[in-house]
DNA sequence: AGTGAAACTTATTCCGT
DNA sequence: ACGGAATAAGTTTCACT
């Protein structure tokens, strides 16, 4: 049996405390992740080798987790997009859910997967090429699976986006 | 006076027409937007100046709309995450509704906004620091607005991205 | 369209402050 | 932590197949 711990002495793995420099630099790499390392120096009226050693730690502290391409889905023959909010049904065992879950999330269709609290228990954001093909992952790949008790489909008129979150669990 | 043109001269403005190169490119990219052009060349098993013309036709014809960092909400001090819906008066003018979504969509909390059909006429998808925030953000920017009939707002539990979309209307 | 090699640009390290 | 200068690595162009 262990002892309590009076207190955690103070040993946080990560803490990052970014300043004013580092939130401009992610503000700046979240609009242009490309921007050369000089650009980036430029912009912020800093050496290059302090841009490039800030940014370096800001992807060492996790802060900043990944960069990404971002795709006109029309072009890539998928003009339609769409929300479906889909509920469970309540006995469901959990694991069962997030093996669901994960097979949903990793469909070619599929751009996010959002797990909420609330009416739906999660949403799911497709990209596909027309109506029918809407309907069709629908109804394949949620309707007719054994933990969803409803779903319920709105088609994407406009989407912005001002920032690319980082996944969580 | 003109003669009739048989056929339109086989001239699309843009008609991209991906082959498999390009689409192993865009899914690379996707994944890792900042991989050395030599590694990706590699990686495709072409010279690097095929990969590079690949990569820049792909950027030119609009197929990648750009290069963003995904960021750690978490570690930027915006630990909580919400998708709010919102439906709103039936009697409001088209150009108020489109500055009102203006201005939510400016709103630094606000990661992605929706314009949907359906039940609710557009999503919010935000990240802020806690549950107050939530709270304050949804009665100080949606519900206090003279256009929002209703919201309704879902906590995110957990969150996967698989591709990062480009924004459209 | 694809390639290899040259010319150029940028990233990265290191050391001094 | 920051900056300057040297080095290493990468990008981009181009003449040729």
């Amino acid at each position: 049996m262990t002892g309590i711990r009076p207190r955690p002495p103070a040993k946080d793995l990560r803490r990052p405390e970014l300043d004013e420099l580092d939130e401009r630099i992610v503000g700046i790499l979240a609009d242009d992740g490309r921007i050369t390392n000089a650009d980036l120096a430029a912009t912020l009226d800093v050496a290059p080798s302090t841009a490039h050693a800030r940014m370096r730690s800001l992807v060492d502290r996790g802060v900043i987790t990944g960069f990404h391409a971002s795709v006109d889905q029309e072009l890539l023959g998928r003009g339609l997009q769409a929300i479906v909010g889909v509920t469970l049904r309540p006995g469901a065992r959990h694991d069962s859910i997030v093996a669901f879950a994960d097979e949903v999330r990793r469909l070619p269709q599929v751009l996010q997967l959002f797990f909420i609290g609330g009416s739906d228990d999660f949403l799911v954001h497709i990209a596909v090429e027309g109506a029918s093909d809407v309907r069709q992952f629908v109804v394949e790949h949620l309707s007719a699976q054994r933990y969803v008790a409803t779903t319920r489909t709105s088609i994407i008129f406009e989407y912005h986006r001002n920032a690319v979150a980082a996944p969580f669990r």
